[in-house]
DNA sequence: ATCATTTCTTGTCATTTGGCAAGATGCCGC
DNA sequence: GCGGCATCTTGCCAAATGACAAGAAATGAT
């Protein structure tokens, strides 16, 4: 119930002061999400700017044959929101759904901007966000491009150990790019090691 | 030599009026790369936010075997920087490099925050820029996961003809993802259909 | 124009991954 | 606790892609 992972959120990003921060927590407001809701849907304009304080989430898009494809999984303690959809006020092209149940803080798109326009220092916080999910975004497609599906598996394996906690298989299978087929038989391998 | 490309595109943004667009323009500063020069090399911090005006170029980074992988085509009437090297202060991972002669327009980091701070409509021009390259590289991202790699090499085929006339296929083949022995054999494969 | 280098193609074979189906296991609602 | 549904594993075979090597074609330097 408190704000408390919020402001040290802010705080943390070393962009903005204690007392900001608190201010800006001031301005979240509560958000419950059972598990297998959604925070946002296909074809809706995104309208939240969410901070996860507990509880796992999953985004995902269509393939061309109807193939749910898990695009990113969101661990407590990170600032969620579908990008495209959010900033060009656009219908969003992917869901978001609790993997758990959830609960988290949020500000809508015009909250947003106003803090924007008036804090210089919030808009420096809210860049780093959108920097540091483009460079994730960019690391990930490399080793995509450039790793076996076992080394990805790996990878995952060793820097997000939770999502196995909370994800069904097939989840982080089309997150790989594999199918689950393939991801049951990497972990087969794996364990025999 | 003129910055009519410039101001023309900072004004189709719909961002930014007619006499800001020239105003930004007077604060850009010509930029001419040969062809196989660089406009960043790695461990470098970037410093240059740059149009490219004509000439192509390219971005690549190095796999664990060292192998080059090219991340990303740009053609003329493009931004082009390294995002997390630029606005995160540090040393950049990927190489900038020219593929024929280019010219451009650049300003520096303190450049374009002095003129971020002064300008919201350049602000907004700048996320805008930040959140077009996010949805393509996520939109890339996607294609990479579930499509194979012919269809990849046709989408690419439609969507930036150019680059073919101006990247080698080796080039083209580790942003498909796949050796060059594979876009070989596609290519093959395609025009006997 | 010539030579050297890089780029591109093609052949052979190996490896990775997928498709499909069957069975095993686990979980949820009643 | 039981039935049903979703999840996960495994077997068999096919398809996609890679590794390596040789040769052809294009390009660049002098």
């Amino acid at each position: 119930m408190s704000k408390e992972h919020l402001s040290a959120f802010f705080h943390n990003s070393n962009l903005v002061s204690l007392s900001m921060a608190k201010e800006l927590a001031d301005r979240f407001e509560q958000k419950v999400i059972a598990k297998n809701h959604f925070l946002l849907t296909e074809d809706k304009i995104a309208d939240e700017y969410l901070f996860l304080d507990k509880g796992y989430m999953r985004a995902f898009a269509f393939d061309i044959e109807g193939n749910e494809i898990t695009t990113n999984f969101y661990a407590p303690g990170q600032i969620i929101f579908e990008v495209a959809s959010f900033f060009n006020r656009t219908r969003s092209k992917e869901n978001i759904q609790a993997l758990t149940d959830c609960e988290g803080w949020f500000i809508t798109y015009k909250q947003l901007n106003d803090l924007f326009h008036s804090l210089p220092e919030f808009r420096e916080f809210g860049r780093s966000m959108l920097v540091k999910g483009f460079s994730e975004l960019k690391t990930r497609m490399l080793s995509t491009i450039t790793e076996t599906a076992e080394e990805r598996y790996a990878t995952l394996l060793k820097t997000k150990p939770e999502i196995f906690q909370h994800a069904p298989l097939k989840n982080i299978a089309t997150y790989l790019g594999i199918t689950d087929t393939s991801l049951s038989r990497i972990r087969a391998a794996l364990s025999k090691k």
